[in-house]
DNA sequence: ACTGTGCATTAATGTAGGTTAAGAAATGCA
DNA sequence: TGCATTTCTTAACCTACATTAATGCACAGT
């Protein structure tokens, strides 16, 4: 367990890393995120002040995610086995119901429905990342968020 | 903390429902999904013998998911409660690998790898449900997934 | 201050998968 | 055993979103 700080831009961990850590955020803004086999990237989660984020795979399984810093972040490292020794099981589970409802969203809900959802329940990282960013979390285009709002805008 | 016995097409758990449990299934199949604004059901999990299916809310939230039957089932029921007093966080995290998974697969890979990836990833539920089922689990239509297979055979 | 690189927007065109419809096969139920 | 319901498949057509490309901006580095 050691504090960090890094900088904008500055990568954690990558997709296929072994003996993954847990990543408290003091300060700043981090992001977990897949490249799929074109190189695109489709953000999982962003972690603002006081969010935790990791790779849910056991620290012997090579991870899934890239980590890095959208923000200067100070930022608190954990190995897997301190996480799992402090069994804040409510943790757990509040992580699953967020988890749940993203999978539930991606399946039944169109782009502009998830854009609302997030902008409601996001409102302060809206400000803080770029549309593309925005986008990538929706599992959209930034050209199709874009033309998204503009509709909106429209029908108003 | 009770056994039970449940009918084919028994219906569990409705979405909106407080205090939902967690049902641990010994032998049978259930499934949790649910219900958009069209009236399309889009199935979140299947659970066969020696799985753990619930919503993932706490108890004092209205659940999201419906639970029901897709065999004649024997069934444990568990309240929350207990649930967590286990406090078995291996379990969360695995289920939490599980997630993570699927999100990553809905928004990175198209129909027929999600397909093929369910096959080879749960292979005897692939025999046990129908194609409207696997399909409503993919995320796509039954005449999609009919597709989708047709093309892969010719492709061969 | 200049310059390059990435971001946002718009528009034209492409495509995966949705919708609708209809017939054949399978399954459940009386 | 027969009837009804659901399932699967095929096919024609439709739409949400992707792709590509071009333009104007913001801002980061020198």
């Amino acid at each position: 367990m050691k504090q960090i700080n890094v900088k904008k831009g500055e990568i954690l961990q990558k997709s296929g890393d072994l003996n993954s850590k847990v990543y408290k955020v003091n300060s700043g803004l981090l992001r977990s995120y897949t490249i799929d086999q074109k190189g695109k990237e489709h953000i999982f989660m962003f972690a603002p002040e006081n969010w935790t984020i990791a790779d849910s795979q056991s620290k012997e399984t090579p991870c899934d995610l890239y980590i890095d810093a959208l923000e200067d972040s100070s930022i608190v490292v954990l190995t897997k086995d301190i996480q799992r020794e402090g069994k804040n099981v409510g943790a757990f589970i509040k992580r699953l119901s967020v988890l749940q409802k993203r999978v539930v969203m991606l399946m039944s809900f169109s782009a502009i429905e998830r854009f609302e959802h997030f902008e409601q329940t996001y409102p302060e990282i809206l400000q803080r990342v770029t549309q593309k960013m925005i986008a990538s979390y929706l599992g959209i285009t930034p050209e199709a968020l874009s033309k998204i709002k503009r509709e909106r805008i429209k029908k108003s």
